[in-house]
DNA sequence: TTGAAAGCGCTAACAC
DNA sequence: GTGTTAGCGCTTTCAA
């Protein structure tokens, strides 16, 4: 029902612990024959080494990385979450997972658990606003990376796509393609989007000279539904825009519903999503790469585990245009 | 840079180190003007309780429970994890999360590590073949739960889906469409695809009276691409079928791919996932509920640590018919 | 090559 | 109310 410990072992053996923990550890200087009894003595056990214990040893930190997230069932932070255990394994790390349903209570409370386990880093989704409290930790040695938006009132690495730049490429492709009067739905405020609204801005003054103020429709609330509906009321507009960019997934989601399966308003929506090469008019997405935000963000991680002191940084990852059809529609106008 | 103990603090405040325990524990029995004294203390330290060490006190278990898993990228069992880390934190306890990438030796590693780690229970979507060497840990009182599918060489608590009942439920529905040259396309054996084989063939034997072979195809590799060729194959049959089953999400993916925009061939699909409901036809599948599946398997698992001795057992989680369209095309002979 | 003792940070069990 | 002591299972001295 018990555990054998190194002790145990050492009394079936008839040696002493420091032999058995250094046969586990396979830390030579043990002659084959006493090896052989310590070994058939912990296969006759059951032994299997404590971890825990093992960390405790003086001041060591533990072999465990904590990673907080929003949801994970957002196929963009599973990626996320896949990338940095695959990263952190190569690392010979471990990965203990939260989330944290975007309560940004319920994501601090978790963030004070992981680092009470000692966990030697940390890579945080910011769900919550100030991040102040973790600055003793850091400055005592746990490194904190953020992913996917900075976190408020800690300085600490970054790894962010470039929202702005995605919005404005989005924008670029829709005029090229001849349209206009180019909508966007914003879901409700995170940095993320209100980086994208800013890019959205930015492009259509240099392109088009300026933004009817009346296209832009920024969502309450972050449902599909929602989406759905602020779509509806755009095109319901006297003169509705010809094409829509799309913030965000789910709002991406919501206007497919509303233009329905036949569109004939163009679409470019942020992030990419399964399927999207599937649906009835495939949707041209700008996306950045999750596997890659996840790599990056671990790699800046176990750089400061290895004992980097660089100035914390903010990585940048470059979004991509994947052209599917949706955005490549023309203007209702110049159809037919 | 070095971490301040309960020592520390109980330096600072001029008390004895249990003092501390007691406030930073909430152990009534401290007069005011004490746990006031230490509170300063613990707030001028920067003092946060060790949550490692507290957790080797006499043989006590940690509050991790550890979740083995394929492929977080892989809607399906993302939502596992989710359900499971949202049960567990209910429960007081933290999942540390890793994923073997479908290689068995890697996942054998990793369970071994978590072992290690006194998670007080595992929870393991099977990848290898024999846990047989986690009989121990069993017995000793570490519980395993195996989700999706049985684990081999352990008797354990298995938490699956009725896949054979899903398999019969969809060519029922195609039959009852009028559809009897029904194809099935098989991702490679594992034992839920096997099981949804043997539902397939029931059925057709009970409905229509017995299987041709040539309409069932195996593939060899998991390749959403795979998948696509078996299809075109069995399309480009002399007597094709007029309806085919797919018996995992990417052989869906592939079928959708290999039918066109504009299917003339019915289709139900085995798993449900993201955006079925948008694709150009709208693809008709049985699907067990991952949530429900991950939600079931903590609870047994929180039962068993809760110290439950009932025999291990198997639930079973039935799969629902979702109709969207596709599995409800009529055979093209009865067409216009 | 081997082993005994000290101690990691904490709490349980007893004192005071 | 409060403090002291003795471990938890391991690794790290330092001897033998």
């Amino acid at each position: 029902m018990t555990r054998p410990t190194m002790a145990d072992v050492a009394e079936v053996a008839g040696v002493g612990m420091k032999t058995v923990s250094r046969v586990v550890n396979g830390e030579g200087k043990v002659s084959a024959a006493t090896r052989q009894r310590v070994e058939a003595a912990i296969a006759e056990t059951g032994y299997r080494r404590n971890e825990i214990a093992r960390s405790m040893r003086a001041g060591q930190r533990s072999m465990d990385i904590g990673l907080l997230l929003g949801d994970l069932t957002n196929p963009f932070f599973a990626s996320v979450a896949s990338a940095v255990i695959a990263v952190s394994r190569s690392w010979g790390y471990r990965v203990v997972l939260s989330s944290a349903d975007e309560d940004p209570e319920a994501e601090l409370a978790a963030i004070e658990a992981l680092l009470g386990r000692q966990v030697a880093g940390l890579m945080v989704v910011p769900g919550a606003e100030d991040y102040s409290r973790l600055q003793t930790d850091v400055d005592r040695g746990t490194p904190v990376v953020f992913i996917d938006r900075p976190g408020g009132g800690l300085v600490a690495d970054e790894v962010v796509i470039d929202n702005a730049a995605g919005a404005r490429m989005a924008v670029r492709h829709l005029v090229s393609h001849g349209h206009e009067r180019i909508g966007i739905v914003v879901a409700p405020s995170r940095w993320a989007t209100a980086e994208r609204l800013r890019g959205y801005r930015e492009a259509m003054e240099n392109e088009l000279g300026g933004v009817d103020e009346s296209l832009i429709s920024i969502l309450g609330h972050g449902s599909v539904v929602d989406a759905e509906d602020a779509a509806r009321t755009l095109l319901a507009l006297p003169d509705p825009p010809t094409a829509i960019f799309a913030t965000t997934g789910f709002v991406t989601q919501g206007l497919v519903r509303a233009l329905g399966s036949s569109h004939d308003t163009a679409l470019v929506g942020f992030d990419d999503f399964p399927m999207a090469d599937l649906l009835a008019v495939p949707i041209t997405v700008v996306a950045g790469d999750p596997r890659e935000l996840g790599t990056v963000a671990a790699q800046v991680l176990f750089d400061r585990i290895a004992g980097s002191r660089d100035e914390p940084s903010r990585r940048i990852v470059q979004p991509r245009l994947i052209i599917r059809g949706s955005g490549e529609l023309p203007p209702r106008g110049r159809r037919r």
